[in-house]
DNA sequence: GCCTTTATAGTCACTGTGACTATTGAAAGG
DNA sequence: CCTTTCAATAGTCACAGTGACTATAAAGGC
């Protein structure tokens, strides 16, 4: 229930700040890549951090996330508005902002190779960072980027997310580079292509200029995104299990 | 970032109350069932809803979700010290209650069959409702309990999560009806114990006595949940193939 | 032309699974 | 005590999905 207990007064108790932090994700050069920012302010005054920023009164969380991007990173307009974002959860320890009681809905977003970001208002920098070079990060950070990277890897499997890494015509050594730099693995060519392609609405034929030339060898077909959330059969990743089938 | 802008003063402006909704969830005489209160105050008085309540300034979401259980149901302490918790998502819509603005962590609890709870303070009634009975609730709490619904739904696929149904020691039969009623679905029985007694981690045999007399026919073993988070390989739904979600 | 490189096609053995059928073992009812 | 009943458990069989691997096709460099 909700209930406001009886007499309630809106401004006698220490009020909450509810915020957003943002998890952005990118492939390029086969590694997983994260936005971060430099913290122009204190505290942890020149500490990397999630980019984010307080909820306004009058809107949502989501709405939030996406404005706070686009302030924070000068990233373009149409790009912010249209990523793909998804709630991970909240951080509501008390004590994690040494401030006041803030408590954090965490968002993930996936993006493809994009330009360098430009700091904004709040940030003396923005940058994409590989992931395993990532140092310790202001606030609960670090296990927000931690438990976003869990998710990113585990959706991977049974939905068709590794699209959104990519631009919207892909070819599928593109998309076997995202799988590959995600999860840290190698896949097997022909199996992954086999995989893929018996998987429906995962991805569909580009019916376009059928074929791109990315330099030596021959050129690959190219494909966009499917529509199915769900995948079936999902693409399990190898190894990973505590004392299975290998 | 959380940044506070500079000036910032806690008071000045509306607050955010911070609540937690928890979709608790049974599984008793083959169907899913979940806990409602009936709110005894404005607004949406007389209508069911999800337990839940405000989080205090010095709690985390979690503790705020245990507390508010324990006050609204009078679920016996260490039950809702020990059960099985999960935060779901966060719902942050304006206008999401009609008094002021609060941003609800919503949680997912799974409990094996209890006794009737009791009301509360905030609750004319407690009661366990089967899912497919339930009227419109209060606030937007259908879309929560529709959410939780799905998770657990896909959770039991990958996890051992059915295992929470159970009481610490059960059959096979016993944990392919908890299966069954989340599904909606019928399982073969011999299909269903060899998938669950070849995936690693899932149950383990229980030593103590091991039979129970359950009326005629033959006893069934007893297992007890064994300690894997993630199983491999899954225990799929059926009727999976066709292309979407399922 | 030949060689290198990358994409794509195909083979083969093995595992997990759905749909069944058969057997076991304990309690219920005469 | 013996038979019936019924759930638990064991076993069979065909087939889809997958990992490991080999073979062919299409481009560029020389």
């Amino acid at each position: 229930m909700t209930n406001v207990p009886s007499g309630y007064d809106k401004h006698a108790f220490e009020p909450f700040a509810v915020t957003v932090d943002l998890a952005v994700f990118t492939v390029r050069v086969d590694s997983l890549q994260v936005l971060l920012v430099e913290r122009a302010l204190e505290p942890f005054a020149g500490r990397w951090a999630l980019p984010g920023g307080f909820v306004l009164p009058e809107e949502s969380a989501e709405t939030a996330a996406r404005r706070e991007l686009a302030e924070e990173t000068g990233l373009p307009g149409d790009v912010v508005g249209s990523l793909h974002l998804e709630q991970l959860r909240t951080y509501s320890d008390p004590g994690r902002d040494p401030r006041m009681r803030v408590v954090s809905v965490a968002y993930t977003a996936l993006v493809p190779d994009l330009p360098e970001p430009r700091a904004g208002t709040d940030a003396a920098q923005a940058r994409w960072i590989a992931y395993d070079n990532v140092e310790p990060l202001a606030f609960d950070h670090d296990r927000i980027l931690r438990d976003a990277r869990d998710r990113v890897r585990a959706k991977l499997e049974y939905t068709g997310l590794a699209t959104a890494f990519c631009a919207p015509a892909f070819t599928l050594g593109e998309l076997q580079q995202v799988y590959e730099a995600v999860w840290g693995t190698t896949l097997d060519r022909p199996n992954f292509r086999r995989k893929v392609l018996a998987t429906p609405g995962l991805v569909e034929p580009a019916e376009g200029p059928p074929r791109r030339t990315a330099g030596r060898g021959k050129p690959a077909a190219l494909y966009r995104a499917g529509g199915a959330r769900a995948l079936h059969p999902p693409l399990l990743r190898p190894g990973g299990k505590g004392g299975g089938p290998r």
